[in-house]
Parts: C-alpha cells; structure tokens; sequence
RNA sequence: GGGGGCGUAGCUCAGUUUGGUUAGAGCACUCGACUGUCACUCGAGAGGUCGCGGGUUCGAGCCCCGUCGCUCCCGCCA
C-alpha cells in the first residue's frame, strides 16, 4: 500500500514469506555496525526497523564504502534481496529479525548533521530533556513512541469521524476568528486591520456556533474543533488544544449520553480496551458528599462519611463549635492507616489545610485501644458508632461543606496513593450530572455559571424553586473516567425569554449590553430553536490516556511549553513597528 | 500572580554537603583495527561561557543576590 517510483516495501513490515524478493527500501539510518568486511544498517521508517547487510560476497566495494560512511539519522534508498536469517542470527525483539536485506545497491539521498539529540536509544538510556525534545522536535517526533501516539491519534479521529457520521451527524465548521467573549477564560485576541481598533477572538469553543446550527435545522452537528484558551498551563493542558465537540436537536439528556457512551466505547475499543457499554450515573451531590469532588475516582473506596451524629455529643470544643454553627464533621476510615507514624499523618494534615481546612482530626484503633488526640474525647457511644476495625485510622474535618470536600478529597486520595489501592488496569467509568446551575461568590454573593450560561436549568427546580435560582440544578452533565474529566455537556435554553433571564442572574441585565454580546444568540433562540443540547470531549486528553503518555505534549505534534512558547519554531515573536502600526497596534510595558 | 524541582561536554549524569592542582564518566562524534553484528567489540583523539549577570573571597561549578529557561503544583481554566 505504502508502494511508490522509489520503494517497493516499508522496513518494518517484511516477513519470512518475503525471502528471495528484490525490494527497495527507503528510510533513515537508525543504527549501524560495522565489522570491517561486513556492515549493518538498522533501517527506520514508519512501519519499523530492517537490517539492512553488506558483505563482499554480495555488494560492490562502492556500496560497501557509502554504508560504512553513513552517519546516523541521514536517509537512504536501497535494493537488496531478503534473505532469510540462519536460525543462531535471528533477532527474536525486531518484528523483522527472521530476515535481512543483503544489499546490493545503497544511495544516501539525505545525509544527516550528526543529530542534537539521540534518536536511537539504548536499553535503559534517559531521553532527552524535554526542552531539547521540544527545541529539535524534528528528531524527537521520529522516535518510534511519539510516532506511535500520533498514529494512534489518526486512528481515534478517524473512528470518531466515522462513528459521528455513520450516526447522521454532519462535520460542520466554525469560525477561528469569532467574537470576543468576556466570560469564561481569557480570549486570544486578533487584532484587525481593516477595523482600526477592533478584535477577533480565537474560539474558546464552538458552543454558539454549534447552538445556531440547531437553529437553522441542521439537527445533527460534530466538529473536531480546535480550541484556544489564554489561561496558565499544565501537564494536561494547552493553550489550543482539540474538543470532539457534539450538538443535536429534538433530544434529552439521555439521548446524548448514550451517544457518548457507544462514542467512548468505540474509541477505546480501537485502542484495544473493552469497557461497559454503560456507564454509571452519579448526581453531583453524591460525589461531593461520598468523595469530596465532582469527577471521583472510583477505582478504590475510602468513601467519605457525616460523623455529625457521634460527635454532636462529645465534649470537644473544635467539633462542637462546628457543628454549633451549622457545620458538619465529615470524614473516612482508612483500613491499615494505623500502622502510619505520626509524620506520616501530619503530611496528611498538611495536604487537608493547604485545601482549606483549619486541621485534621485523627483517631487511630490498634490492638484494641485508642490513640491520638481525640481518642480520650470519645465516648463509649461514640466508639460504638465510629465501629473501628483493628488496624484503621479515622481522619475528621470539622468545617463547612465547601471546605471539607477539597480537604477530604485530597486526604483520600493520597490515602489511596500510599495503600497502592489505585488498580491502574480498572476502567471506572462513570456520568456525573444534576450539578448545580450557580455558584455563589462567598464574599460578593454574586452567582457564577458552573458551566455555561447556555445550560438549562432542571425543569423540576424551575417549577419548585421559581424565584430561588441558587437553588436549582442544571442539566448538565460530565463524562469522568478514572477521576479525569474526559468532557461535559448539557441540555440548552432555547427559550429566548430564558436565556435572557440567565443573563440577567448572571449579571448581564441590561437588555442593550445582553444584545451586544450574545444578540447573535439571542435572534437564533427567537427565529424558532428546537430543543437542543450537546458534549465535546477532550481530545488530546483521550490520546494522552488512551496512548499511556505522561503529558499532553506527547500526543501533540508541536505542543507549547508551560510558559506558551514553541520552542522549535520559536513563537510568539516580537513583530516589526510597520507590521504593528497596520494593525493600528502600539506596544507598551516591555523594556523592548 | 504564588510555591517546589531542575539547569555542568552534542546527549545522560557525577562533582555542590565541607570553596583549593589541569572539572570527570558513559553514550554520541573523529581517526584506526575488525567477515555475522544487532546497545558489535577493541585502540586512540577531539570536545566545556559549569544557563546568564553581579557580589563575597587570595581563590567560586560549589557561598550570597538578581535574572532567564524548562518542569510540577496552587490560583486561573464560563
């Protein structure tokens, strides 16, 4: 398939059933040894290695002398017969060690500089530090392990396309110089130069756009969109990065969610997993309360637990004044924490009150007694309630709700994390919805969207609660694996006199102002919106876990660094004062 | 914006704790030898702005101050 003019065949797949074939092969020089009278070039291209032989018994003395010469990383076309290796020279750890190519003519037709960074490496030899792999990722993205996680990438963008459209939905596009939006992250700003003084922005996502599709009929809508979002970064997070972002008409909340059901299963089917064809729901208040967070990791237990109750009658200040003003006392049982030192759970404290909380509380029942600073404050009753087993260490945080779930949700998962209970082979999928429509700004009361403000609110919540929308959930709705979110979506408004009212709660209550900024929105919902809602996945975060890679960078061809930058083509750059002053652009703050 | 880690030969690292002769090793590279290797082997050689700037000192890779880059985390990411 691979066949062209140059190569009849690719290096790494060639077999037995190829003996006695003339083929030509091109790649690049991986590797080579030479014996004085005898060479051997390990030759690379994307299908794998080929050893690639020279002797005096079959190649000219010329051909003998080029491979002898050629460094490493330079790119060669060659004819040889294959030939099958005796059984003492077989290479049982290449694909192709039952053969070799006996060459017999050899041409470099793309000599190499000896290369920055070792493309080949040792069993057992570090790579590169990612600076240099990122500064020279001509080389790096020819090691077999990059070029294998962007292989596996085509294949998980080619099933998604597939399975999209198989199921009706059309790949539509969208803008990349779209309107600026002041919620949500920063934009990347595009300055125009026909408008002096105004901007384009660089999508956060297609959310409006998909929205509008649904307006106009089209019913069924994916993109495999790319994103851009001006915030700080991380090992799982780029300035752009792609969404498999989803939309449909005349649906509900289940109708989406078995969609991305059978999605997922088809992607990681094609990485060659099986999992459930169905995931488990979980409302956001039961993941909050049992694990402290909005995406749990169900691959242990440890669930968290209301101690209220046992400690409501105790005669200890720290938990009393809690409870006394409205607080809970929540907590888990760690089976074998009591073996633990006393550092070791302080480190425990120190992970809970760098989330937050004022301390940790601890009690720990080992060989039938009770130990620690809250052991002589339990009662009897209380002993009995708590029910420790031999061997368990109890950890208590005394606190408001939104300070005791961070705080609990680290302390249980660095429990996990020293128990080994983490099963990296488990796949716990699983769907959190009912998330709340608000959050409140502790200090300002002002309500925030918890996803967007385009997510409906529950219908239930609207009809119980009309005039109370701090109290009403949305229908919205995550896709979590393993305590990593892989996307979210939710049912729409598309009630026009709705949406403008979620403005309004979201501070956005001035007619004219909503008009400016979401008025192409709005006119969409009032020309006659169906129902609607939709998800997008995180792409790249799918590759990364699917591929095993530790960082999203190794599932991107030319990722940026933590500070933005590529270091290979080197962006961003400083542009000439012309260039600036025919974007009508003048720059300030910068010693420059 | 804040906190932690790292920065020494082309690459991976040692040396920094306790300042002291000419800064070392493996791989890669160059030259030489070698007809069955597959991380070939053996011999020889070349290769350094110890990230950068300043300071302390008779003397700094090592101590101090500043700064840059990469990275991990917090904030942030509707």
């Amino acid at each position: 398939m691979l066949a062209t003019s140059l190569r009849t065949d690719t290096c790494g797949l060639l077999r037995s059933q190829d003996v006695g074939r003339t083929v030509r092969l091109g790649g690049w020089v991986h590797r080579s040894r030479d014996l004085g009278g005898l060479v051997f070039i390990d030759l690379r291209d994307r299908t794998g290695l080929v050893q690639l032989a020279f002797g005096p018994a079959w190649s000219d003395a010329e051909t003998l002398r080029i491979a002898a010469a050629v460094g490493v990383e330079s790119v060669v076309l060659c004819e040889g017969e294959v030939v099958a290796r005796e059984p003492e020279r077989q290479n049982p750890e290449m694909l192709t060690g039952t053969i070799e190519v006996r060459v017999t003519s050899l041409r470099v037709v793309g000599p190499a500089v000896t290369p920055a960074l070792p493309v080949a490496r040792g069993r057992g030899e570090k790579m590169a530090a990612e600076e240099l792999r990122l500064r020279h990722r001509y080389l790096d993205l020819r090691r077999p392990e990059l070029q294998e996680n962007l292989v596996l990438r085509h294949r998980l963008l080619q099933v998604s396309r597939r399975f999209l459209s198989d199921r009706g939905y059309l790949e539509l596009e969208t803008p990349i110089l779209t309107k600026p939006t002041p919620e949500g992250a920063r934009d990347y700003l595009v300055p125009s130069r026909v408008h002096p003084g105004e901007f384009y922005a660089l999508p956060q996502s297609p959310q409006i756009y998909k929205q509008l599709f649904m307006c106009c009929g089209f019913d069924r809508y994916f993109q495999i969109a790319r994103c851009f979002r001006d915030e700080d970064l991380r090992a799982d997070r780029q300035p752009e990065f792609t969404q498999i972002d989803i939309e449909a008409s005349f649906i509900e909340r289940e109708d989406i969610l078995s969609l991305a059901e059978s999605l997922i299963g088809a992607l990681w089917t094609e990485a060659g997993h099986t999992i459930p064809a169905h995931f488990d729901r979980m409302s956001y208040r039961d993941a909050m309360e049992f694990y402290g967070c909005d995406r749990p990791d169900l691959r242990y237990g440890l669930r968290l637990a209301d101690y209220t109750a046992v400690f409501a009658g105790l005669d200890f200040a720290v938990t009393t004044t809690a409870i006394a003003s409205g607080a809970r006392v929540r907590g888990l049982i760690v089976p074998g924490g009591a073996a633990w030192s006393r550092k070791q759970v302080d480190e425990l404290e120190a992970l809970a009150k760098s989330a937050g909380a004022g301390g940790l509380l601890r009690v720990r029942h080992a060989d039938g007694a009770y130990d620690g600073p809250l052991a002589k404050f339990l009662t009897d009753d209380a002993r009995a309630a708590l029910a420790l087993a031999d061997g368990d260490l109890a950890l208590f945080v005394a606190a408001p709700d939104r300070v005791s779930s961070p705080a609990l949700d680290r302390v249980r998962q660095e429990c996990a994390r020293r128990l080994d209970l983490v099963d990296d082979a488990l796949q716990r999928f699983i769907v959190v919805m009912d998330f709340p429509m608000f959050e409140e700004d502790p200090a300002t009361g002002a309500l925030a969207a918890v996803h967007h403000p385009f997510t409906a609110p529950h219908p239930e919540d609207l009809q119980a609660f009309p005039d109370q929308p701090a109290r009403w959930r949305a229908l919205a709705y995550d896709v979590v694996l393993n305590g990593t979110e892989l996307g979210g979506g939710s049912i729409r408004i598309s009630d026009p006199a709705m949406q403008s009212r979620m403005f309004s709660l979201l501070g956005i209550s001035d007619v004219a102002d909503q008009e400016r900024r979401f008025g192409f929105l709005l006119e969409g919902l009032r020309a006659g919106a169906p129902p609607h809602g939709g998800i997008a996945f995180g792409f790249d975060r799918i590759a990364m876990l699917l591929s095993g890679a530790p960082s999203l960078r190794d599932v991107i061809a030319f990722p940026k660094t933590t500070a933005a930058r590529s270091l290979f083509e080197g962006a961003p750059v400083a542009v000439p004062q012309e260039d600036l002053a025919e974007l009508h652009l003048t720059v300030t703050g910068t010693d420059a």
